[in-house]
DNA sequence: AATGAAACCTGACAGC
DNA sequence: TGCTGTCAGGTTTCAT
């Protein structure tokens, strides 16, 4: 479901939110967990903790936390407070999959299915985690770091080196979050389109001018998307459960036969590394 | 080392 | 109505 447009969406929304609440229980679904810490580290690590913020790492959510829920703050000493401070921050981490969604909820609102976790807060709400799929997982970090380069902070030698010798389709190496993290299907097709550049082009096989282009679409698309709040396909919604409209601008994914936008020739969907890829077989070379 | 296919899940939708 | 097949915003694991 969410790429970086989306994912930076709900951070902020949760953000906005619930910074400054502080986590009172957790309650983590059992059966197949969505977990990759295990369960009792996650309670251990989260209850009573205060959400410092939530951010947007690769396509990760981040809640940064600190100590400060009432029991720690009701009396706190010099002591404990210098003690707090050198304790390495702890981080709750959420990765969405395909179709997890993080939630505000009241606490009389129902139960949605495939809630697998909720994390009740001091205020009376919920922070509430559904995803059908489980392809999401939740985990706990106290040094929590991307393993590929900010598409949007990205150096323009740092990009176009990331790709240096690579015989893998730029389709592919785009979707690596390893290289860059936070791009997936939808914008990796639309920065192609817009750079005109072939999705199935080996990596290393483009031209200085063609990754000059990408580097400039990449980051166009992200920041255009971001704007209007994401994508929403069939179930996106952020955190206050609304939609957003980058769909809308959407030139190629999810356009496959309908003419191009640019010269009408049909836009073409073919499968690459397991992943449907749209393109225009007359504009992108 | 690197590339691709399969696996992990559930739900929506098209076609018969 | 209901069955089958296909597809979906992602990542990990297992063969080549």
């Amino acid at each position: 479901m969410p790429e970086l447009p989306e994912v930076e969406t709900i951070a902020r929304g949760l953000d906005s939110r619930v910074a400054g609440d502080v986590i009172e229980s957790v309650w983590l679904g059992s059966k197949p967990e969505p977990l990759k810490s295990p369960a009792r580290e996650i309670v251990a690590t989260l209850e009573s903790k205060r959400i410092a913020g939530v951010r947007r790492v690769g396509k990760h959510i981040v809640f940064d936390l600190e100590n400060g829920g009432r029991a720690s703050s009701a009396k706190k000493t010099h002591k404990t407070a210098r003690a707090s401070k050198l304790a390495p921050t702890s981080q709750w981490i959420v990765h969405l999959g395909m179709t997890g969604r993080m939630l505000v909820c009241p606490p009389e609102e129902e139960i949605a299915k495939h809630t697998h976790a909720i994390a009740r807060l001091a205020s009376g709400r919920e922070l509430r985690f559904v995803d059908p799929r489980r392809f999401g997982r939740l985990s706990v970090s106290s040094g929590f770091e991307a393993q590929g380069s900010e598409p949007l902070d990205v150096e323009p030698a740092r990009f176009v080196s990331l790709f240096r010798g690579r015989k893998t389709p730029i389709k592919s190496a785009l979707l690596n979050q390893k290289l860059l993290s936070g791009v997936g299907n939808i914008y990796a097709d639309e920065s192609l389109f817009r750079a005109r550049v072939r999705p199935r082009r080996r990596a290393a096989s483009l031209t200085r001018d063609e990754l000059g282009r990408l580097y400039q679409t990449v980051q166009e698309v992200l920041k255009e998307a971001i704007a209007l709040g994401g994508s929403s396909i069939s179930d996106y919604v952020d955190s206050d459960g609304e939609e957003g409209f980058f769909q809308l601008q959407h030139r190629v994914y999810g356009r496959e036969a309908e003419p191009c936008l640019v010269c009408r020739t049909p836009v073409k969907r073919v499968v690459i590394a397991g992943r449907s890829a749209h393109y225009c077989p007359k504009c992108q070379k």
